[in-house]
DNA sequence: GATCAATTATGAACCGGTTCACCGCAACTT
DNA sequence: AAGTTGCGGTGAACCGGTTCATAATTGATC
């Protein structure tokens, strides 16, 4: 008996069948509706356990409007930071009985108003996102319009929505003010894109430590739209080239401190003896490369619990009406990668 | 005109009435039926244009029976090789209008048994996914009864599926032979769960090497299921104390190097020098470390493109009747870390 | 101008659940 | 005994598309 070859899905109507009862009030069994007499619902349940009967979630949902799926964009997936961020809310999500659909942006606003439509279509009743650029018209007007809850990852200026933040401003300037504190004047930055939040904040933190110690900032070691690997690779090579080159790095862009590092070997420059490093974000990498690199921490594990907690809240209609924004604590890490800057060291 | 406020999600109905035709007539058009005369099509999409109307996938899905989402279950988000892996499958699965659904199966049998149910459930069209244990038996027939495509990722012994796989054999062997031809004889190799093919295959690899070179392999240097940071820190710790420690680490299994080096350096030694390393999988903390790690690498990109495109073929009916299987070539990387066995190293 | 064939549009059934107005029946009133 | 209450189950409408048998229209032919 039971659950055997499987000649046919098993549907509602096989069930009610067998047990010799409505349809809908198997359905009522299945949903714990408590106007279902208890040998009633033995009886279903039996029918049910008996053909090994698995419920349609697409009929379902199409009935309920509500699907249980919950879309997360990011720019992309192989950044380690991201990972542990999404693990930790897939896990919040799977345990709430919601199933995590995930694309990524590639940090392009067509693609994700592209995006936005699509999970609109699909029906999900979340969407958990990063945008590339938050003054974009298309971008803000489309998510204004979702018509599902949204909840931006590590981006701000949007005052509707709910959102989980990092306090890259805090930690920009604690890493800058390390530096300063060591003596260093010249100091380069990597940041990715200034439309986004994050970099914006850290060069506002970077600009607010330089401005407290009255030191100027020279325009040309600030560099912008570093967002991968290579990008990181090419301009630390430039900046390293400059006749009057930084005696210090902060490599502020997130996941890019391996493009600077080999930069720094290919030119034979050691860490901490011959140019002081700070790293935006913390990694294995930067706990173990010798020396280890400073860097600003922040708790990614958390920030990921956080954002599927307040996302599954508005969805159930138990979020205030005003939007909710939480923004997470940044440390700054001390390694040995920043020695003071040596009187000779520079001309 | 045009798509302004959105009073209410415009149906196909709502399109049909403003076009003036039949709301089958406004599917077909749709679905770019070649039954619809030019005229009628124009009108029709200008209807939809002028409604702003966006499908609603799930009633699609409902009665097409088909979804457009592919599964991927794997056991932890945030080993970077599978995140590398999936950026690449979701960017091939995105460009042919699928859509990825993210699990972990948190490498239990029982949670990997309960998602390939809820995938059912949703009508996925495919599933990709790693499983912890390919003797067992409740997955594998959970596996068989899928009902749709399966494709296991970097998993053998269950011959129905389609799979993709590394030939973790022929690296562990090569680096084996290296750390052998160095003079090593004492090598601790610190593996995952032996029930999954990558470990499997790495200590075949393994004994394959030492029973070339007539090496005798001391059990007690053979540490299995260790699956993460934590448990490569205490078993190098363990090994390490030992009265008669090991000359050379082979970290086979993936994403633990840094526990490995965590240990290495709590107890003050020193890679290349005192002890020799090889990494089962490369990362940029093998390549950046000083020195660098000597470590198996293969194609991460590659392997998440052929397993998406196999599965599309397969989900298309485009695949043959037989189970397809790719084994992508691995290449060891020399770097640093394995030194020659000095003569007096060891007693 | 009537007949037939080919082309294009129609509308209702269908996908597989959920929900709710309604009905049958037993218990409770007076 | 007739009327009322209320619990428990029924069945049909509904969600929003797709599909196909059928109808309507057009064009060709005699």
């Amino acid at each position: 008996m039971s659950t055997q070859a499987k000649p046919r899905q098993v549907k509602l109507r096989d069930v009610a069948q067998a047990a010799g009862v409505a349809v809908g009030t198997v359905s009522r069994v299945l949903n714990a509706n408590p106007t279902v007499t208890e040998a009633v619902r033995r009886k279903v349940q039996a029918a049910i356990d008996d053909l090994g009967y698995e419920m349609d979630v697409v009929a379902q949902s199409l009935r309920g409007g509500t699907t249980k799926m919950v879309a997360c964009a990011i720019r992309d997936f192989d950044i380690p930071q991201f990972a542990t961020y999404i693990k930790e809310a897939e896990r919040i999500f799977r345990e709430n009985g919601y199933t995590l659909l995930l694309s990524s942006t590639t940090n392009q606003p067509d693609v994700e108003m592209a995006l936005l439509r699509a999970f609109e279509r699909r029906r999900v009743d979340g969407i958990m996102m990063t945008i590339s650029d938050e003054g974009h018209a298309g971008v803000t007007k489309a998510l204004a319009e979702a018509g599902v809850p949204v909840l931006l990852i590590d981006r701000d200026h949007i005052g509707t929505l709910d959102r989980v933040t990092v306090d890259h401003f805090g930690g920009a300037r604690a890493a800058t003010q390390h530096l300063l504190g060591l003596g260093h004047r010249r100091i380069a930055m990597l940041v990715g894109d200034l439309k986004a939040f994050p970099s914006r904040s850290r060069v506002e933190g970077f600009r607010a430590a330089c401005a407290a110690a009255g030191v100027a900032i020279d325009p040309g070691l600030l560099r912008e739209r570093v967002l991968d690997q290579e990008d990181a690779f090419r301009e630390t090579m430039a900046l390293l080239s400059l006749p009057d080159a930084p005696t210090a790095f902060f490599v502020a862009a997130m996941d890019t401190l391996g493009g600077s590092l080999r930069a720094l070997r290919a030119l034979g420059r050691e860490v901490g003896r011959d140019v002081a490093l700070v790293a935006g974000s913390d990694s294995d990498l930067a706990e173990l490369y010798s020396p280890g690199v400073t860097a600003i921490r922040w708790n990614l594990a958390e920030m990921g619990r956080h954002a599927a907690t307040m996302l599954l809240e508005r969805m159930r209609g138990e979020a205030p009406a005003t939007s909710r924004a939480l923004k997470l604590p940044t440390t700054l890490v001390i390694r040995q990668s920043c020695q003071a800057v040596t009187p000779g060291n520079r001309d």
